[in-house]
DNA sequence: ATGAAAGCGCTAACAC
DNA sequence: GTGTTAGCGCTTTCAT
């Protein structure tokens, strides 16, 4: 494995005109970069990464930061997340605490040891004041999930009007008793998202039935399985269910389907994300789409200027209502 | 930002000593250790992973190769792999090449400049012949698919026989009309499991109908709806079919669905892979499961050991068939 | 048990 | 336009 000397040699100039063709700089005349290309070509030599990335103090790689992988929401703003790395020649570190805190201590030490020059943070369950404190160092966004007092730049979507709109479209087909599949309130969207649930009924004068109000300690099919056969044994049962993520409105449907329920005539759904499985279930989900991919690809921008020491501003991205099979007819 | 000499300087010991201290060692009195460690935590001081690295020419990390990040299939396995990574120190670097070879070259170089330690590929759409070539020099080992001339160890499991004993069942439940959803046929396990598939024919005496056999470019819910469609405009309908996917099961569900067919009175269905998903359908999904988690394990362990210089052998693992309600009744 | 010093592979400031 | 050289932060060999 050839190195920047060897090459130097190689082509009988120095390694500081071998680093000039490296990097593409122009004052290097055009003689003498055939010969270091030549030279390159005939030793096989690659630059280490190793080297380089020592001698620029940075790592190019950009810290994922998310609760699980198992959740398509996520897989999504990576996606775009990646488009945007790419481009820039960046690398992404995929980091799942799976809401343990020693694993996010762990990947918050990637980034103090310079193994990684930032963080997108997408986690809910992350510690704030921790990563408020690592923020101070270190260049970090938040993504989707984020707080407000942490001073960290965050892109996001208005959690609570979305959640507003999704319950006002159930009122408007005639629905009065909605249940809510939430997730723990002590995550900031869930709080939000609770918030426009009860301001649609609040509008519409309804009543807020606190045993309709359900939690969830994370998102997943089973946990909306489970909470749903909670909602089917409740005397007073709801005709219509809003879920705060759709893997949990997939997990109700299957439940209320099991049950030889009929959606929407027996029991309406909202989900919200607009993963793709949400349009293969029987009925498809009526859920909110969020703009992931293209958060995904802001949230980059920010953290790449961000470490490039620029100031970047905060953003809140639409989200839009998908009407579809189980809240129809 | 301090670094190791300010340490050293702080602590009145030489950086040879605060290394020591750093990496365990047990040369060090317990006195300059505690002097050594008051020094690290009055300077705030993290060891910097670029200066180790470059010492230690490695990167510590491991380069995962996968075709799309959306087919849970690999997230499981990813799982596996992760837990093992994790326990010995190492990250994990996602890299999707969606099926496109200029991204492939991309990653690859990310281990030519030692950006990454290793490959686990399981992308089935790599370039053999370059992956061969770059086995020579760098760690690499193959899961889930492979190629044996290649020479670079595998974990995988026998597709023929998954697939043969997915067929089997059909037939055994009464079904002589059984259509095969399969993917490219340039893929390996795509030929071993359509040798399943005409191995349980032949077996009972089936003919072999051309078409009843259908390709996909690319593992999806929409390819197996599209191909569902197909299937269900011909002339002399099958009874049964058997996708080599869980996602392409799941779409072909969907589109029997929507036609106000029944599954599995009308149409029985069978998948691969069981993802969790495939539990959620209505009905739920007969399937082959893989032991991806395990998958995983094996082939990060086998990687890691491949990194250190040793010896490692290929394997192959047990799958298992689940019988659920699509094929029922 | 500890220190001095070399060197991993690269970039960039400075000199010519 | 090109070369010399210092240095990024660390580990490890060789002395002592």
């Amino acid at each position: 494995m050839a190195n920047i000397q060897q090459v130097a040699k190689q082509a009988g100039v120095s390694v500081a005109t071998v680093s000039r063709v490296l990097n593409g700089q122009s004052t290097v005349t055009l003689k003498t970069r055939i010969k270091v290309e030549d030279a390159i070509k005939k030793l096989n030599y690659e630059p280490s990464m190793l080297g380089r990335n020592l001698r620029n103090s940075e790592s190019r790689i950009l810290l994922i930061l998310i609760p699980t992988i198992f959740n398509p929401f996520y897989l999504e703003v990576i996606k775009g997340i990646e488009s945007i790395a790419i481009s820039q020649n960046y690398n992404i570190l995929l980091c799942e605490t799976d809401s343990n805190p020693e694993r996010e201590n762990i990947y918050f030490d990637l980034v103090r040891k310079k193994m990684a020059d930032g963080i997108i943070s997408m986690d809910p369950a992350v510690n704030a004041d921790k990563l408020t404190k690592l923020a101070e160092k270190h260049p970090i966004i938040q993504c989707s999930e984020y707080s407000v007092d942490s001073g960290i730049p965050y892109v996001t979507i208005d959690n609570e009007e979305a959640s507003y709109r999704a319950v006002k479209h159930l009122i408007k087909i005639g629905h009065e008793k909605i249940a809510l599949i939430n997730s723990d309130e002590k995550y900031l969207y869930a709080r939000e998202r609770k918030m426009g649930y009860q301001k649609a009924l609040e509008e519409h004068h309804l009543p807020l039935n606190k045993d309709y109000i359900f939690h969830t300690e994370q998102l997943g099919f089973d946990y909306g399985q489970q909470t749903m056969k909670k909602i089917l044994n409740l005397k007073d049962r709801p005709t219509a269910v809003f879920a705060v993520s759709d893997l949990l409105a997939i997990g109700a449907l299957k439940e209320i389907n099991s049950n030889g329920l009929h959606v929407p005539k027996d029991i309406a759904v909202v989900g919200f994300d607009k993963i793709d499985f949400s349009n293969m279930t029987n009925p498809t989900l009526t859920t909110i789409a969020q703009p992931m991919y293209k958060m995904g690809k802001i949230a980059a921008k920010m953290l790449i200027n961000k470490i490039k020491g620029e100031e970047v501003e905060s953003m809140i991205l639409n989200h839009e209502l998908v009407i579809r099979e189980s809240t129809l007819g």
